[in-house]
DNA sequence: ATGAGAATGGGAATGATTCTCAATACTTTG
DNA sequence: CAAAGTATTGAGAATCATTCCCATTCTCAT
C-alpha cells in the first residue's frame, strides 16, 4: 500500500489525524534511509519546531509508523517501520553514532528467526521481534 | 585469570586504583549475571552514593572491564565486559525493561561471525562486535 | 611521616526529552 | 455556512538520568 496513505489510515483509526507535520516526518524518514536523530531531522528545517518534532514522532511511533531506535550516543534515533520498509539490521559506528542500514542474506536471518523463537519459547518470552547490529568504527573515524 | 587482579591490573596500566568502591561495583555485576541499571546497583546499599557509582562505572568501562549497555527505557545498564564474561545476547522487555543473559549455539554464532565480517569489511567498517538482542515480553508481563 | 596525585560524595549543572497550555486548525453536525 | 467539539500546534517550563565540580579524604611512593 501506498505510504501516505496507510499512515493516514493507521492515525485515522485511534482518532489521529494525518498532518502536514507528520506527513513530513514520514518523508524526511523515509527519503534518509537510515535512522536519523531529533538534531539531524530539525537541522536547517524551517517551521519545525522541536517540541512538535518530539510530539509528533512519539505519536507516529504510537501509530506503529516509526520506530525510535536508542543508541549509545545519547541520542533517540528515528525510522520508518519495519512494517513499512523491511526487516534490516543497523551498521553502527560507536565515535560518531553514524547509524546506516544493513541487509544479511534471507538464509542466515531464517535460521536466525528459527534458533531465536526455540530460545524465547525456552525462556518464557513473547517474542516480538530481534535486533542485530554491527558496532565498530565508520571509515572516517576508523582512519583517525 | 581471576576477575579482581584482572580489574587491579587493568586499571593500575592506567594510573587508577582499584579501590574498594570499584571491586563492590565489579561483585555486584558479577554476582548479577545480568545488566544492571544504576538504581538497582546502589538500591539498597549503604555507602554508595549515585555520583559514586556513576563515576566508578565510567572509569570501569574506561578501563574496558565492564560494558554499558543503552535499553529501550531510558536507563543504562551496565554488565561485566565480554572479555570477562564471555560473548553472550541480550533478552529484553520491551515492557518492564528488564534484561537478561542469552547464549546461542556455537555453530549459529560462527556462522553469524563470519558474515558479518564480510558485510562489515564491503561497508568498510572497522567492525569491533555485534549486538544480537531479542526484544519481546517477559512472563510476568507477557500475561497481562 | 609527607607530599603528590587519585578518589570520594554531596550538590549543582547539563541536556535530551516530555509536559503544559493558550491559541489555532480540522471535522462534523445542525 | 456557522457553530461546536476535538485534535494540533509551538514556545517555554519541567523532568530526570547522567555528568560535573570541588573541597575533603585517602593511598602510595619516597
Amino acid at each position: 500500500m501506498e505510504l501516505h496513505q496507510e499512515a493516514a489510515e493507521r492515525l485515522a483509526s485511534s482518532g489521529r489525524r494525518y498532518t502536514r507535520t507528520r506527513r513530513r516526518l514520514v518523508e524526511i524518514l523515509a527519503k534518509a534511509g537510515m535512522p536519523l536523530s531529533l538534531p539531524a531531522i530539525v537541522r536547517g528545517r524551517k517551521n519545525l519546531p522541536q517540541s512538535s518534532a518530539y510530539r509528533n514522532l512519539a505519536e507516529l511511533e504510537a501509530a506503529g509508523l516509526i520506530r525510535r531506535v536508542a543508541s549509545e550516543d545519547g541520542f533517540a534515533r528515528y525510522e520508518l517501520a519495519e512494517e513499512l520498509t523491511g526487516h534490516h539490521h543497523h551498521l553502527m559506528c560507536s565515535r560518531c553514532g553514524q547509524v546506516q542500514d544493513l541487509l544479511i542474506p534471507a538464509p542466515l536471518e531464517r535460521r536466525l528467526d528459527r534458533t531465536l523463537d526455540v530460545l524465547a519459547r525456552e525462556a518464557a518470552f513473547d517474542t516480538v521481534r530481534h535486533r542485530l547490529d554491527l558496532i565498530g568504527l565508520c571509515r572516517a573515524c576508523g582512519s583517525t
